[in-house]
DNA sequence: TGGTTTACATACATTCATGTTTGTATATAA
DNA sequence: TTATATACAAACATGAATGTATGTAAACCA
């Protein structure tokens, strides 16, 4: 039996992203061979050449199956017209989107593998050169959403008003991107990954008037 | 002529350390040959092979020469017993601890080009794991001296006092662990490298009672 | 001053990943 | 029902990197 029926060569594609996801997490995206993700996808190599030009477009589509959704839900968080909780004031809004990535992380493990394999089992030349300019298009869109935050929070008077929005909003993102790659480096969780949930209400604390 | 004499020998250690670095840089750590790194060097693998074990220590070997001396000086910076300024308050001793970092990535190339190889040119696997430890490592040692800093800050009356120490210094590591990978990204330094002073400031300032 | 190391260069053997080509059974469309 | 496109498997050809082994001229030491 070769010829499958389009879902199961769906299955296939998705078995290989599955895969690739894992092997890329212990041998890192370079010393993988498509040999590798193949037998561990139960299929040969045919079959990854089937469904993708090369290794590169298969990270890629590892890539875009965690992080298109997850910028989707970080926007819903941060922008929905109708508030979502009862303390849904613009720094709560951020505080809630923060530890909702988190909680996915927590939950999902192929988030949690592809971040990993994303910040530390990658090297970002060539074909993967572009994910760098990706990542820093994303970062802008996410800053200029906290940054709004930060303006209505000012403005309600919640934040404190003598720093700039902007500058607020960059310190948010690089304090939750500095978590992130200490999140998935965190061998036994005891420095970052227990405490992630303290570290966001602490950093987002500091930013209220009531600071409390 | 092939035999050198001792200080040649050494100066082609260091063209071998400071080819990798460029090479590593371009072609990321795992595509690159030793062969390139040799050649580009002026020497052929044969050197390589006398001077290092194989590729990976030759990794370890451009790694500490930038980060010994680093950590040196930001253990310096925050610790040394006589005030180094006329304003060497605690906060201030932590402000001009990442301003000199930032200054450092500026003005050495070497060190800049480590850093971006370490952050996005560079597998975290095998026998590149252990430094994910030697970085969770490197990260305590920080976060507590940031943390002493915090305390008699507070104890000073200059910063905050309801959030915690620890918290605190674990807030600043992480975004000044932010601010090093989005430095390195930031292809034409618009977003981080050119803020990266004020982006401090603002970060201290935010800790300080008086705001300001 | 001769023997021994040193600091490499050169040659060799092996392994392994990649891309392409070809083969093939079957789903699917006409 | 048959022709064709599909979803792979299998075979092939190529290239490249690694580690080791060997060669060698010059530095260094006794």
């Amino acid at each position: 039996m070769v010829r499958k029926t389009k879902e199961d060569a769906a299955i296939t594609r998705q078995r290989l992203i599955h895969a690739a996801r894992e092997v890329f997490l212990l041998k890192g995206v370079s010393r993988t061979s498509l040999e590798q993700i193949a037998s561990h996808a139960g299929v040969t190599r045919g079959a990854v050449y089937w469904h993708f030009k090369n290794k590169a477009e298969l990270f890629y589509a590892m890539r875009e199956q965690v992080f298109l959704p997850l910028i989707d839900r970080m926007d819903d968080t941060l922008l929905s017209e109708q508030s979502l909780t009862v303390d849904s004031d613009p720094l709560s809004r951020i505080e809630k989107s923060l530890l909702d990535t988190i909680k996915e992380l927590d939950l999902d493990l192929a988030t949690r593998q592809t971040y990993e394999v994303m910040m530390s089992k990658c090297e970002y030349v060539d074909e993967f050169a572009d994910v760098l300019q990706e990542i820093l298009n994303n970062c802008s869109g996410i800053v200029e959403k906290y940054e709004s935050a930060y303006e209505r929070s000012q403005k309600l008077g919640i934040a404190h008003s003598n720093l700039s929005p902007k500058e607020l909003a960059m310190d948010t993102h690089l304090f939750f991107s500095g978590l992130l790659h200490m999140w998935v480096k965190d061998a036994d969780g005891s420095l970052f990954r227990n405490r992630a949930h303290s570290l966001i209400q602490t950093h987002i604390k500091l930013r209220r008037t009531s600071l409390k």
